[in-house]
DNA sequence: GTCTATAAATTGATAGAC
DNA sequence: GTCTATCAATTTATAGAC
């Protein structure tokens, strides 16, 4: 209580944002909380006192992923066009890499990752409805398999270094025109 | 001189096999030394009779991957015809991914290779040129969007549970496919 | 909420017997 | 070429003072 109003949460989010960077860097795994706490200045204990466990913070970082899915996937359910509802999908799948282009590739790049999702998060759940509702009633393999690279290469680009210099509006419609082009 | 022939370096064969499998699990952060030896059955300490550092390790599992892509951009170097290059490149990509599809995702997907594959292989090097080769004259960012998304996906799809159960020729068939189409 | 200090386990790596 | 035993460093996580 002793904290002043506005810097609520501010610590939090300092430590998260540290975090996501290291985590991308150097993956889950070759990321100790000490490297965290250190580029933050902190003591370790100090990162204990925002999260209970090093589990607990991969959560937080990916809750804005795990959010941003779910939202789209509820979205693109209620749309009984077919062409319209793979619009909205694609549109929300360029759009999520391009704002949150670090963590893209935390989420598809890192096997540290994985299992933590799968124990505290519905994330891989809902990327499956998505995945479902991309390929609807056919799912044949050249189908499975643009899906595949589509979903992949989105993932990597957003922190891929022959894209860093791209502005972002540049890269969402690059973006959008390949995935149309792969997954018409 | 004890080892019967026809088993020179099966040992360290069997490490290399466990060892990949473990990475692509888990990631090189992720895997123990202790992990690769309770796989083989074996001590710890006879992992390190062939390896002399876990680096060392990392270095073996991903030869293959750099003579291939030397080899490839060798070959595509000395073409000159550009169609026709570009025809090898877009081919030998494709038939490095379904030959060796666990490699190929730990290559793209672990943050624990990069720096051990900069300091010890040239494979980034050789990477660079193929990138070099592949992109030519015309670097315009709807062509480097669309080789970004290309790399990134062909070298996760070789790995992703959606593709699991399909066939090389098929898999081959497609991936070259979705390649012509993405990055003619 | 921040810190120092420390516990308990695991890591990469080494020494040396057989 | 395999093993047991061990080292020093680092890891996640906790205790408790300020």
């Amino acid at each position: 209580m002793a904290r002043p109003v506005g810097r609520r949460g501010e610590t939090r989010e300092r430590i998260l944002a540290a975090a996501l960077e290291l985590f991308a860097e150097n993956g889950v795994h070759g990321t100790s909380l000490q490297q965290i706490a250190d580029r933050l200045g902190v003591a370790k204990a100090s990162v204990y006192h925002q999260f209970p466990t090093k589990d607990a913070m991969v959560v937080a970082v990916v809750q804005p992923a795990t959010d941003a899915v779910g939202a789209l996937v509820d979205e693109a359910e209620s749309i009984a066009d077919r062409a319209g509802q793979l619009d909205v999908l694609l549109r929300g799948m360029v759009d999520l890499v391009v704002e949150q282009r670090t963590l893209a590739a935390v989420l598809h790049g890192d096997p540290g990752v994985e299992p933590v999702l799968r124990a505290f998060t519905d994330l891989p759940g809902r990327v499956q409805r998505l995945q479902d509702l991309l390929l609807g009633a056919d799912p044949s393999p050249a189908r499975r398999v643009a899906l595949s690279v589509l979903g992949g290469g989105l993932m990597l680009s957003g922190v891929d270094p022959l894209l860093a210099g791209l502005p972002d509006d540049v890269l969402r419609r690059e973006l959008l025109a390949t995935a149309r082009q792969l997954f018409h």
